[in-house]
DNA sequence: ATTATTTGCTAACACCCGTTAGTATATTAT
DNA sequence: ATAATATACTAACGGGTGTTAGCAAATAAT
């Protein structure tokens, strides 16, 4: 009868949740069993009920600790005193930073946070609209102070957004190392354009 | 024992592809049940097996049919004797088109073809695969032509892939009419990129 | 009109799912 | 050492899944 082994600082129910997002991340939520993430973890399903109340509740904790992440990345970005261009470039590495170190968690919040039950979804949707909401206001700072083009500012962000978000493939083939790399790539490409002017 | 309508020049399995492609997207995959997906055609469950083999070559169908309209694009532009730039552009805006013109068939490749079985999978993945390495290509020409900045042509594909992907809400939300406003939007972003130089 | 084919139906199958009840064992507190 | 708590196990539940068999009705072909 082998106990979940746990790390300091951590408790049991946080390992289940961080296989969980590896799983998920891996399977999709409704294709991933308990049965499957029992094994994953190393004991029997019905086991991983003296420590969570459901497979939703996984979903939540996934989901709710990246969005509070990015809430409090965004109130301090926010209350800074840089230019428009420098907010956007700091959220940006956030982004990127975030899928380095907490890839499965990011990548199920933002592919399976369907799956949420109500009253969770409609709070994670609002959370959702909030952030970008926030993310264009900037976008439209600097358009007025003449720093950006005249463009949609939520088209802009969608279109930062996804761009982040849809790099699955450099986690696994790119070492850490060269992820500082890669993100001046990303901005240079975002801020900047492909266009040699 | 009503029959499934079908419009004239489709067959009665195509109309069931194209709910399922719906349902796809609406629930994903998986959480999509053969009698949700009998009950949007209008008829039974075990019905829907006198036109179709399996769940999972409804998946087969969607998937293809939109991998094979990009592959036939790509050979159209790269066979084209236009600058790089031009062709990232023609490229992008046939995304932008097959995104608000076959909206669930696209999002529900890019985003299920998880759930293929073998040998469909690998099959898929490697489309996939070619179809950035040609993409990549192109940029890479505009590189050595002076077209465009020096940066990571692979990088830059998952960029405009992911950001074109991503746009979920604007089909919804905004009418076809300024459809062509937005592409024109992303162009200039992604192109050009935010910075006012 | 008769036959053949297509398409639908009902019923059921074997299987997998999330979850609970009840119990045994290991750890922690007294 | 004893009691209390935390954690694991086995067994099983009700329900949903994709799919098949067998049959009825509608359409198409002769």
């Amino acid at each position: 009868m082998a106990r979940i082994k746990i790390e300091k600082n951590s408790s049991r129910k946080e390992v289940i949740v961080s296989k969980a997002a590896a799983l998920f991340r891996e399977k999709g939520f409704k294709a991933a069993s308990m049965r499957d993430l029992a094994e994953s973890v190393g004991v029997e399903a019905a086991s991983l009920y003296n420590h969570i109340k459901s497979k939703t509740e996984l979903l939540h904790e996934i989901c709710f600790g990246v969005a509070n992440r990015f809430m409090h990345k965004m109130d301090e970005v926010e209350s800074g005193s840089n230019s428009a261009i420098e907010k956007v470039e700091q959220l940006i590495r956030f982004h990127i930073d975030e899928m380095v170190n907490h890839y499965e968690e990011v990548y199920v919040s933002d592919r399976e946070w369907k799956h949420l039950a109500d009253p969770y979804l409609s709070n994670f949707q609002t959370q959702r609209r909030m952030y970008r909401k926030r993310f264009a206001a900037i976008i439209e700072d600097g358009i007025r102070n003449k720093e950006i083009k005249k463009i949609d500012a939520p088209t802009a962000v969608l279109i930062l957004l996804h761009a982040i978000g849809g790099i699955e493939s450099w986690h696994r083939s790119t070492q850490k190392i060269n992820a500082s790399n890669l993100t001046d790539n990303m901005i240079t490409i975002l801020v900047g354009g492909l266009e040699l002017k």
